[in-house]
Order: C-alpha cells, then sequence, then structure tokens
DNA sequence: CGGAATCCATATCGATACTG
DNA sequence: CAGTATCGATATGGATTCCG
C-alpha cells in the first residue's frame, strides 16, 4: 500500500494538490504547455482573469519553479513565460486528470441532477429562500 | 491535439480540478479508498477536519456522484460513507498527482528556497512589515 | 507592456451551540 | 452519532489607479 499521504507529509501533498485545483494554475499550465508566452498574450488566451491574478498565479509557480519568467529589456518592456521541466513533468499528470474531468463531466451532471430532485432543487438552489 | 481544455468547457473542467484541488475532498477520496467509513471515523482519521467542512465536503461529494451515502436506521444513528464507481475512478488520476506531488516536495522546496534568496526572504514572508 | 498597490465585496472556513 | 444553524475571522479575487 502506498503511503506517500501518511500524516506527516500528508498537509506537504494537500498543499501541492490545492495549487493544482488552483482555479488559474492550471489554465496557466496548460496555456504554457509548449510555448513561451508573454503576459498579456497569456492573459488574453486564458480569458477572464484579472492582471492581479494572473500576476500572483505567475509569481507563486515561478516560485515553485514550475514557470520560467524572462525579462527582455526593450522599450516597451516584453516578459516572457514558459514552463519549466518541472511544470512540464507537472503538465502530464493534470492532463490525465483534465481528461477525466472532460469524460466524467456528463456523469457528474447526471449524479447532480439526480441528487438535487431527489432533496428538493430548492435545496441547492438557495437563493429562492423567501422573507 | 487534445481539445479538452477548449474555452466552451474550459470552465467547466477547472471546476473539477477545483474539486480535486480541494483540501478535504481528495483527503476523503483518498480516506475512502477500499472501505466505507463512518462519520466520525472519517473525521478521526482525517485530523484537523471540523464537522461542518465534513458534512459540507461529504454532501458535495455525494452530489457529485462520488461518494455513497448509507443511513442504517439504528439508535444511535448510524451513516456509512464510500466510494461510487464514478468515486473510484478519481481515486487513479488524482493517486498520481499525489504521486507527482510526494516526488517532487524536494523539488518545490528547493525552488522556494532559491527564490526566496534571490528575491529577498523578506518580500515572502511579509508580516515582518513595520508601522 | 507589465506590474505593484490599494480598496472592497464576497467566499471560505473554523468554533460554537443546539437538535433528532 | 450525525448532523444543522449561526457567527466571526480570514482568505480570495475583482476593479481601479498609478508607475517604470
Amino acid at each position: 500500500m502506498p503511503n506517500y499521504y501518511e500524516p506527516c507529509q500528508c498537509g506537504r501533498v494537500s498543499e501541492v494538490l490545492q495549487r493544482v485545483g488552483d482555479k488559474w494554475s492550471v489554465l496557466v499550465i496548460m496555456m504554457l504547455g509548449d510555448e513561451a508566452l508573454r503576459f498579456n498574450e497569456l492573459r488574453r488566451r486564458i480569458g477572464g482573469i484579472s492582471q492581479r491574478m494572473l500576476t500572483l498565479t505567475l509569481r507563486t509557480l515561478e516560485r515553485d519553479g514550475m514557470v520560467n519568467r524572462t525579462v527582455h529589456p526593450t522599450v516597451p518592456p516584453q516578459v516572457e513565460y514558459a514552463l519549466t521541466p518541472l511544470g512540464r513533468s507537472l503538465w502530464e499528470p493534470v492532463e490525465a486528470l483534465g481528461k477525466w474531468a472532460h469524460q466524467n463531466l456528463p456523469n457528474i451532471d447526471r449524479a447532480r441532477q439526480a441528487y438535487d430532485s431527489a432533496n428538493g432543487v430548492a435545496a441547492s438552489a438557495h437563493e429562492a429562500e423567501e422573507a
């Protein structure tokens, strides 16, 4: 039996998992899969991310050794982001998970509908509670 | 080229990924790997989770078709939780990710130390800012 | 262009208390 | 035992503004 989630490092592993679960981190990793991208190009491709969050996400990924930040000292400034080998190695299990998610979205949707109709739709859509 | 993260379902997939990244959901799935567990037993094994969060996590996982909730109408009440086939199928890619996380924790730690010493430790430990 | 800083709304979560 | 309900602290994230 694998024991890499035993108490001692459980929190640490969980911490990494959370990064993967982070909405933007995964998208950034996906987008940078095979090419380096500039800040705003990355932002445009992801879509819906604020510049603040993209900055924060990139900083964290950079600190964790997932992405590489390269500044070209031009005018105007040009900054390129690319995956490091570590980042690329993360890409694979993430892709597997993405594949699973994509394949099972219908199952999840069906399960939700079944659950909601069994327990009352109003229970989950709790914005309908009156005064 | 796989396109399961194309714009249309990108958000949906991301949503599933977030569930995986959810601190407690993964731990619950791990704990329920091969056996059914009762509420408090599950809580004890996870450790550090409030009863509120365990309830919420289990409800969500149940709604998504990941876990099965079985109530034995005894006194006192006895409720058992177990993974559904869908939940078990999620276990595999999650395990792969957990394995990656465990293997690469040292790399991440080293990357962080390098980053911090390069950019100034005070920058990341920003609790030291004076009045 | 890329990013830092500030402000503010909301979401998340833990602690606590009460219930069938 | 297995929850539900409420409350308050904190984390998260968007919008905006300013700067090199």
